[in-house]
DNA sequence: CGCACACCTGAGAGCGCTACCACCACAAGC
DNA sequence: GCTTGTGGTGGTAGCGCTCTCAGGTGTGCG
């Protein structure tokens, strides 16, 4: 019923508890080449009995496997490991290697010096990567060792696989609401310049504009609220006619409209405001954010066991993003 | 400058190249006894030169030491696991593990049955536990070889270090500033009842409300912001002259503005409404929430820490938590 | 009857590392 | 001279596991 002695059980003990040979109780835990059902019961009775949990370190050691997936985040300085969005990534990833005996480490990946891949490449610890707003220099120098235990939340390469919110797609959907709601002097509070992956919600929005002859007005920003709050002030000043801002995060949304407030500008009634995310606290906001849905969790969960698996995945694999209407747009 | 072959350099390697054995570059390297200052320059060279880094699964191995840091969260069901709470603490640790070359995992620690930490006592790969919201029958119920790598953010006990926010200080601070404002039927949504931790908060407002001689008006919540609307308009409906609402989170307190907004009562105006956490959007939500401070991420640090140094630390740390005075109260 | 060909099993090497132990050189003390 | 350190070093046994390889026991077929 329980272990005898206080230290975990081994694969010998369950072998000599099994009457069988290291061997035969290897192959039945790893589920590895042939075993006869009389060895297979009475290997995993003993291992139930004894409680018996592999080593992973052991496994790994053998199978030059590595124990550690490596959420790898570039941007300016390390300061951006404190997003909430990169701790839903986290989050979900440390849930998905779990079962694996897998465990999650978080690192920044400097923008310069595209040897940060390098040490990542020589640990044998890290069992794959996971790049989170990663650069085109950063997948060009996928060290050997990692090829094929690398994918990217973001932008991709032809070996690196890319998984992300169809980011046009969601883009297209608020657009087009706002504009079927009568705005026409739309402006858009983009991401980070550096980040190619959010240039496709600006292409749609300039394609947008373009085909529905309206202007062009376009703000950087760095999805966060307090950026957000300066860009809405930004572009209210530059272009005073605006009827509506759309912000490339919920978080910069929800800046923008607390700015415009500040500033007894009405949201929606002088300014639409529609953010991209849809973050839980997007429904209950005020008034409530009308956005496009971001499926964080099931990116990063999809891309974890991408790594995990080591099978080949679709070069890009994108998730749908679906207009959510509420209140400020 | 780089190595000659795609395999990753070991120790071997190493020793080889500097010329010693690889006893004496294991003691240069893991800086555990004797070693001269010239064979210590000669295997630092030679290990930069090789970009050598420790296999860690071998390092474990041999030293029965873990791989793995294992968040555990409890709660009724698995959900509690996509909780941005849980997030932020699942990134924070993940921070502080990567460069000890552990990982982190998240698992779902159901209240019933305690032997969910015996499989992780089994479980060699496992170097830690850090408990989240977790009670009583858990935290007695520690195997022999986790003895001294647990931590607990939340109740802990002789054996289990505590690591949590001061409750009973920011809630008072809260309250207290309900009261000068001139408040007087003040109720409160709490955490889920079974957490122990969330009562801390809970004994501050019934203390204030006592020597205050003022009525105590309690509703259960579960620190999400759907539960928060409802206990706002059930709060409204036993006690329909409450002008303020203490709510045990922020996501509850914004869930409980905006099903008031919803019901035509206006925040300040009609009922003052405080959160608890200082999440980023209090700042930016409308009105600016008023709270206190939860430093949620320094807390996950110190358990991961705690954990991983395996020193002995005191058996409570309260983090400060103090008023963020801003528009809803 | 012998031979091929399944299916199944156990011995044993070895993954990369640390830690124990034996050893060596040299200095100090009787 | 011999002992007793003291600082430094190398040999080597394993940590727990997987995996290859050499067998060993059946069945079907010429």
């Amino acid at each position: 019923m329980s272990t005898p002695t206080a230290r975990p059980a081994t694969l010998d003990d369950v072998a000599r508890a099994a009457g069988v040979s290291r061997s035969t109780a290897s192959r039945v835990i790893a589920g590895t080449g042939f075993a006869s059902p009389a060895a297979r019961d009475r290997v995993g009775a003993a291992a139930d009995r004894l409680g018996y949990v592999p080593n992973p370190a052991a496994r790994a050691l053998v199978r030059g496997a590595g124990v550690r997936l490596v959420i790898a985040v570039s941007g300016e300085d390390a300061g951006v490991l404190d997003d909430p969005y990169v701790d839903r990534v986290v989050g979900a990833a440390a849930r998905i290697c779990a079962p694996h005996g897998v465990g999650v480490a978080l690192e920044w990946l400097p923008l310069r010096g595209p040897n940060a891949l390098r040490r990542l490449g020589e640990d044998r610890g890290v069992c794959g990567v996971v790049l989170v707003n990663t650069t085109h220099p950063v997948l060009d120098a996928v060290p050997a060792r990692l090829r094929g235990r690398v994918a990217s939340i973001g932008i991709g390469s032809p070996t690196v696989p890319s998984f992300d919110v169809d980011n046009g797609g969601g883009a297209d959907a608020v657009l087009r609401h706002l504009y079927d709601s009568g705005r026409r002097r739309i402006a858009m509070v983009t991401g980070p310049r550096w980040l190619t992956c959010a240039g496709r919600s600006v292409a749609a929005y300039r394609a947008l504009m373009r085909s529905a002859g309206l202007p062009v007005r376009l703000v950087t920003g760095d999805f966060s609220a307090a950026r957000g709050g300066r860009a809405a002030l930004e572009t209210l000043t530059r272009w005073p006619d605006t009827d509506a801002i759309f912000a490339a995060s919920d978080a910069t949304a929800l800046g923008a409209i607390s700015a415009l407030r500040g500033r007894g500008i009405r949201v929606p009634g002088d300014v639409a405001v529609a953010g991209f995310d849809d973050i839980p606290y997007a429904a209950v906001s005020t008034p409530a954010l009308t956005t496009a849905t971001h499926p964080v969790r099931r990116i990063a969960a999809a891309a974890a066991t991408a790594v995990l698996d080591g099978r080949r995945v679709p070069p890009v694999t994108a998730f749908p993003s679906t207009l959510v209407a509420r209140e400020s747009a």
